[in-house]
DNA sequence: GTTTCATTGTGTAAAAAATACACTAAATAA
DNA sequence: TTATTTAGTGTATTTTTTACACAATGAAAC
């Protein structure tokens, strides 16, 4: 048992993790085993450990649930409503991830019956205030994919244009044009056009762009504020 | 004495409140009574009560060194490296503050040998990590102000747009086109021009305005998206 | 092997927004 | 009465954003 003076509330770590299949924006959920809230769906989460910081938990949240390390990782809030666990005050301190569906292997872990991928327009009821964190992940993407570069980190390396683009109007929710899309991000000199184009698809192939993380540092050391779409 | 089965963090909250006193850019800072850093100045904050939400405990914060209630105050960040604190493991949640100085009254708190509004680009080595969350939260007002219209919560309600353009000046530490400045804000409606002018300025006086709550309400509820500067 | 289908890739003109810039008006102080 | 200081104003130029249509490509279907 641990002692102390004053009452500590537990704290743990719940993450928000963004896939892409191509087509929508995905959510990592886990389907509960045990009470509160069994056999509900929920974000997958831990209680932070004495020695270990935030970042790191989310970390080991990450490697527990699909095996994956050195994905984008950024914190989202914290939330702390007295009552929003039954069994005792819990703070949440939330971490949204994005990562490549494909890198993902995704297993259920001791606690969890299931584990998948859920459309962010299909996410019905979940556990605690689950829906609560996800609107705010949701509401952050959203702002945030306009002027920063995360979109990158839902796609492989290699991407064309069109998939870049499917992608922005997921998240965003609304279609954009796609002459003065590939105007924009291209007249920002953040993508590198390879030579090789897609194969097998049956109408003309795109070639194949990366994202130039060299030339972002760059720009972003000379304070160069981009706004992407 | 309170017992758990896993080991608790202690959760504080600290809060960085910026006022603005005409000219720069203020920060509440509070010099420590006791260990660890005893002497040293440091921003104000609380431990997290059982039954308080995060914000309350912020509230909590503002009214007892200023006796002040009902301002501007959003999280910022979660401070949470195992060694932030030498005492034990302290997860903090800080909070932002945008206050008018002349509404608070300074009032040191028991554990603080003086309060005081600091000039943010003169303040030294703080307690903690507290120049940390300090920069954080420079960083988030700088981002923040130029697309949403939290200024005014630094300003008296009455204002004239020379003290406006002051107060972004000072945040964005930048100096900005008095014409186009007037141009821009004005043409986003939410500003109400009074009669009333400024008295007993040696130079012409400016016409006081003031912030247009409901309008800005509408404009939010339309999904416009302001770009103030 | 020709046609069909689906999708990629491209430029320009018009509208809107951002920028640069200089003089007169008003209020107190000298 | 004059000097000093700051408020208030408009326009021309540049830059950015928007709207929009057709030829090229590659596999699939016939």
């Amino acid at each position: 048992m641990y002692q102390y003076q004053y009452p500590h509330p537990a704290v743990t770590v719940d993450c928000i993790i963004f896939g892409f299949d191509g087509q929508n924006l995905k959510v990592m959920l886990v389907q509960r085993k045990s009470e509160p809230f069994a056999k509900m769906w929920a974000l997958p989460g831990a209680f932070v450990n004495e020695d270990e910081s935030l970042e790191s938990c989310a970390e080991r949240v990450l490697m527990k649930e699909g095996n994956i390390s050195g994905v984008y990782l950024e914190q989202l809030f914290t939330f702390g409503t007295p009552s929003r666990d039954p069994r005792e005050r819990v703070i949440s301190v939330a971490y949204m991830g994005l990562v490549k569906t494909a890198d993902f292997e995704l297993i259920a872990g001791n606690d969890e019956l299931q584990i998948e991928w859920r459309d962010v327009e299909q996410v019905g009821d979940l556990a605690f205030d689950h829906n609560d964190i996800l609107a705010t992940a949701i509401q952050r993407i959203r702002g945030k994919i306009r002027y920063q570069p995360i979109g990158f980190e839902l796609l492989d390396s290699k991407f064309t244009l069109p998939q870049l683009q499917q992608l922005y109007e997921a998240i965003l929710g609304q279609s954009l044009d796609r002459r003065n899309f590939r105007k924009k991000l291209l007249s920002m000199q953040i993508l590198k056009q390879l030579s090789e184009k897609q194969q097998n698809v049956a109408h003309k192939a795109a070639f194949y762009y990366e994202f130039d993380r060299e030339r972002y540092e760059v720009l972003m050391k000379e304070g160069i504020y981009l706004e992407l779409v």
